[in-house]
This record gives structure tokens, sequence and C-alpha cells, in this order.
RNA sequence: GCGGUCGUAGCUCAAUUGGAUAGAGCAACAGGCUACGAACUUGUAGGUUGGGGGUUCGAGUCCCUCCGACCGCACCA
């Protein structure tokens, strides 16, 4: 029942092969300018066997025949020409137009054989040298980080960890955005939590940030200072609590990250990017380039040059630069570092898409940046809308989430939707039902291998590492299972190639449902050694495979479940 | 108004990027523990892929058009 598409490794003799043979025969029968190109696919149902190739359907139109009667010759012809690929196909039929090929059991022996030697290195890709910044969760330093936050950290850094897996060099960057007003307004809201320690009366700014979160940090800074700020001007106190709200709380959100198991590579504060000087280097950039223009005393970009419906502003009339200059000048300097730079932002950040693609553009790097948006996501706890507002005290923090559901939960569910979907994340469900949570199933699987292994003999364990006694595998279920784990490494690049991580989550649940089947038809610890080591061989390559997964979303891979209680 | 994302089983979501009879998990119904972990498993039922047109051997997927949901469109960030 598999569907991916299978990439044809150099090593796999037997599928080039029969390619180069399906295209002789159909180069014979229709000639044309070019041999057509043949690749295999897994058909949708097991019924059509292994692989599928659709070169009759692709040939029908030039050689204006119909295209089941092209398969049926093409089919006859290779073994013709090459009799000695029954050894490869041990079945192959034409059908509506497909030719659905079915491989011998010795194809799949060899694949559990190639992942047990491969170790650490199955579905690994060598270094492609491509260099790619990936920025991901940047939050507002004004406040902790929230469910929806939880969402992209788990799909940045299960895409990170597989582009990483395939061979790219990935850096990942969280930007903090620090420079704009909304960080004197946490200086404000501070100070009035600093205050009211003193005198409860003191009034809350309407726009502050209300959550109860400020309280600690204002006492760290009434135990540093005393009442010395009481009846001081905003001029001597503002910038002191700006600075030490921002550090506070973006340590927090670093440390909630990492309480995640999301680590970066970059911090970067956006304050820092004027002070230094970059966000002027950005912008004299591009006047070297040609892209700004004065008007009304302000420099604007044109990036109406590029695609964007107005021109923007870069430089405003009082000299002080937009939010939209150190965009430019951070892109351009990643775009130094990198060779394309990768955006995950949320869906208020939509109308951003273009001008960041005009960003590249005028850097003479086009198509370098694209972005990918996470929908929206919908929380719900007890049939309600939860809340996310951070204008109101009740937000759900994505620590609350962490100490309900726990890590490994979250971070596969948060995955297990397309980003581009939008996602309701009922929290009631994740905390009543924690058992049904598909990650439970799959590490279960895992554990379940585990302790198969551990109650085998250590002579039967080593005999089945090396890969011995793998022609004893030829049971349905068996060949299943080493089907789906030969799917491994084209799952991967899928998720780098299309930054997609749900595909591994929904394949880790195959291969441990696949397992199970396998568990339940094949009893691996059996009365024949040599069976036995086939089968435990065939169960430490599943066992590589979840743990691999599963380790790329983040997610552990445990040797043993703790039994939780029943639910009634 | 302009632009973007989306609409698939009762619910939450898939569908190899144009392939065959649209699939899983929950929920429902009917079965299965004297074997390596039943947190499991076998089966049944569930659909006009929002509606309509088009492109072709072939459309959930591409084009047009309606309907509906969400989100963007500042010298705010």
């Amino acid at each position: 029942m598999s569907r991916t598409t299978t990439d044809l490794a150099p090593e796999d003799r037997e599928l080039t092969r029969l390619a180069a043979a399906f295209s002789k025969a159909a180069a014979d029968l229709v000639p044309g300018d070019a041999p057509p190109a043949v690749a295999f696919e897994s058909p949708r149902n097991a019924a059509f066997g292994d692989f599928a190739s659709n070169v009759a359907l692709q040939l029908a139109k030039r050689a204006r025949r119909p295209p089941q009667q092209l398969a049926t010759e093409i089919v006859s012809k290779i073994f013709v020409d090459d009799p000695s690929l029954h050894d490869v196909v041990s079945e192959a039929t034409a059908l509506g137009g497909f030719i659905n090929v079915r491989l011998a059991p010795a194809y799949w022996q060899r694949v559990v054989a190639r992942i047990l030697s491969e170790g650490d290195a199955y579905g690994r890709g060598a270094p492609t040298g491509e260099r790619v910044s990936l920025e991901f969760g940047s939050a507002n330093p004004t406040g902790p980080l929230v469910v929806v936050q939880g969402r992209t950290l788990s799909l940045g850094d299960s895409i990170a960890h597989a582009m990483r897996f395939c061979g790219v060099t990935v850096e990942t960057e969280w930007i903090i955005n620090d420079a704009g007003s909304q960080v004197d307004t946490l200086g404000r809201s501070l100070y009035a939590r600093y205050r009211q320690i003193a005198d409860p009366a003191f009034p809350f700014p309407d726009d502050g940030y209300p959550g109860d979160y400020l309280i600690p940090i204002a006492r760290e800074l009434r135990d540093a200072h005393g009442a010395r700020f009481d009846d001081a001007p905003e001029s001597e106190w503002l910038r002191l609590f700006a600075t030490f709200g921002r550090d506070r709380l973006v340590a927090g959100q670093r440390e909630t990250a990492e309480r995640f198991r999301v680590t970066y590579d970059r911090w970067q504060s956006e304050k820092e990017l004027h002070e230094s000087g970059a966000v002027a280097r950005g912008v004299e950039r591009l006047r070297e380039l040609g892209h700004t223009y004065e008007s009304d005393g302000a420099v604007w970009m044109r990036t109406t040059a590029f695609g964007d419906d107005k021109d923007r502003v870069l430089v405003r009339q009082d000299g002080r630069p937009t939010y939209y200059a150190p965009d430019v000048a951070y892109h351009y300097e990643k775009l130094q570092r990198n060779d394309r730079a990768m955006l995950i932002l949320g869906p208020d950040h939509h109308g951003y898409v273009t001008r960041l693609g005009t960003i590249a553009a005028a850097f003479e790097r086009p198509g370098a940046i694209s972005v990918l948006i996470a929908q929206l996501m919908t929380t719900i706890r007890d049939g309600e809308v939860v809340s996310l507002s951070k204008r109101h005290g009740d937000v759900l923090t994505l620590d609350d989430v962490i100490d309900e559901v726990g890590v490994d939960a979250a971070r596969f569910f948060f995955v297990m939707m397309n980003a581009d979907s939008p996602m309701t994340f009922d929290l009631s469900l994740a905390k009543e039902q924690t058992n049904d949570n598909p990650v439970f199933y799959v590490q279960y699987g895992h554990a379940r291998i585990a302790s198969i292994v551990a109650r085998a003999p250590a002579e039967l364990v080593a005999r089945a590492a090396r890969g011995e006694a793998l022609d004893r595998l030829d049971a349905p279920a068996e060949i299943a299972l080493a089907r789906r784990l030969s799917e491994f490494p084209a799952v991967v690049r899928a998720v780098a190639d299309t930054y997609a991580p749900s595909r591994l989550a929904r394949y880790a649940q195959s291969v441990a449902a696949d397992f199970t089947q396998f568990y339940m038809a094949s009893r691996v610890l059996t009365d024949d050694a040599d069976l036995s080591t086939a089968r435990l061989a065939l169960a430490l390559a599943a066992k590589h495979v979840l743990a691999t997964s599963l380790s790329l979303l983040g997610v552990t891979a445990p040797e043993k479940m703790e039994r939780l209680e029943a639910d009634d």
C-alpha cells in the first residue's frame, strides 16, 4: 500500500537493469527521437505488485496505439531480450496500460542486509555542499512562547534535521524582534509591575502585556534597585527595564525551546543589527544597486520593480529606519553566508512573502528566499476555543502544553499535519486519550522490538546483526515490512525537499503498523535457529528505521514503555 | 475591493505533486489474549473530493467561474 516513489539508488542493480530493459523494449516497439525514461512508482494498491511503470501510457499517444496493447508487448519482449530477468522479477503483468512488477524475495532480503550493514548511514545523503539558512520560531521578546509556536518549532526543527540528514548544511536562526516599539511597551509594563509591588493601585498601561509572567522579573528589579525608580522620569528607567525584560524573556523562550528539544545555531537580535551598522550597510548596498530613491524626505525601495504592488519605505522622514530595513539588511547577510534562505512564518505574515521575494531579486538572487507559512492553529479545551491572545492574562503557553501532554506527544502531533492546513488542537482530547495518540503506537512498536531483542540469546542477536540466513524471509508480512523499510531514504528526501515532516510522521506509523502485522504473523523466537535469525534481523532493521524516524522528529524511541493506568 | 492559503468519511487528517477501485486514525458496530508487551489485532459500515464548466488516454491534484472559511494589503512590527 505504499505510495512513495522509489528513487533508484545506484546499488539497485536489479531495478536499474529492469528500467533499461523496459526502455529498450519501448524504444524498439515505438521508434522515436529518444528512448523513453522509465520511472517506477509504488502502486497504491498492493495487489498491483511492488512497482509499476506507466511507460506504455506515456508512449500510447505517440504510437497512436492502445496503451494496454503496448504494455503487453513490452512485458513479453523484455524476457525474450534478456531471459535472466526472471531472477529479478517474479511476476510482470500488463494491466490497464500499467506494467506491474513483483520482485523476487531476494531483492527484499538484500534491503534488510543493507540496512543492517549501513546502520546510521542508511538513508543518509552524502554532503551536497549546499548551505541553507532556516529561520523559524522567531517571536517578539514580550512574553513566553505560546502553543502556536510549538507547531513552528516542531516543523522547523524536523525540517532542519531532515535536511542535514540529506547532506545539506543548515544554519538555524531565531530572530529577536527587539528593535520595535513593543520593547518599549514591555519596559513600561514591567515598570508598572515594579511599582505595583509597593503600590498595588498603580495603573497598568492599556496596551501593556498583562500576564503574570512579568511579576517575578519586576521583583528582581525591585530587589536590585529598591525604590530608586519610583519617582524617576521615564527617561531614567525605560531603557533599563526594556532591556532587562527582553533579556529575561528571551532567556525564558530559549529555555522553553530547549526543553522542547529545539536548539538554534544563531540567536540574532534585530537591535544589534542596527547598532552594528549592518542595517545601514544593507541599505547602502541596495542604493549601489540602484533600487532606492528619495521622495518626501524618505528613502524608498523600488519593490514594484520586482512584483510588489507598491514601493516600500526603508528610512522614514525623521531618519529612523522602518522594520523593512533590517529585513533587507539581514537577508542580504543571510544570502552571503548561504546558498538560499528559508523561513517558516505564521499566517499573519502572509503579506510578507512577496516582499521577501523582492529582497532576493533586488540582490540578484531571485528565488533564493522561500517561505513556508504555517497555518493557524485553533486550540480547543473542553469543546471551547482557548484564547491565545497575549492581551489577556490567560495565555496557553508552550510550557503548559508540554506539562500536559509531554514533549513526545506534542512534537509528533504538531508535525502530523501539513503546515499549510489549518489545524485543530484539541487539548482535552490530547489529555484524556493519551493512549490513542499515534506517537505511542510508534513508540510501542519500537519498545516491543527492544523487548524481543532483550529476550533473544546474544548469539542469535549477533548472527542477526550480521544479516545471516536472510533467505528465510519470504512470508507476505515479512516482505511487506522489508519493502516498507526500503522506502525510508526516499521519504526523508521528500521531507527535506518539500518541507513536509508530516510525511515522516505518517511513515513512522506505517512502519509500526507493518511491524505489528509481521509480529502477529511471524513469531520471531522459534526453535528454528536460522528462521529466528532471519526474523530477528528484520526486526532489528525495523527498530533502526523507527528510531531514526523518531529522532528526526525530535521524539524519543524508548526501549521500554511505562504502562499507564487504563482509562474507563 | 485586491491578493494569498484552504474546503476530502460523523471528527482529525492523508493521497507518491497528473495515474489504477480516493486512504489512515479516532468514534460506531461485530469478533479475537494458554506464545516474543492486547498501549494490540481481524472484519463491517461510512464519499457526487464545496457546486458547475474546461484541458486529456486519465483530474482530489492543472485552468476558468461561483459558494464558504481563515489570513494579509502602514513612513506599526
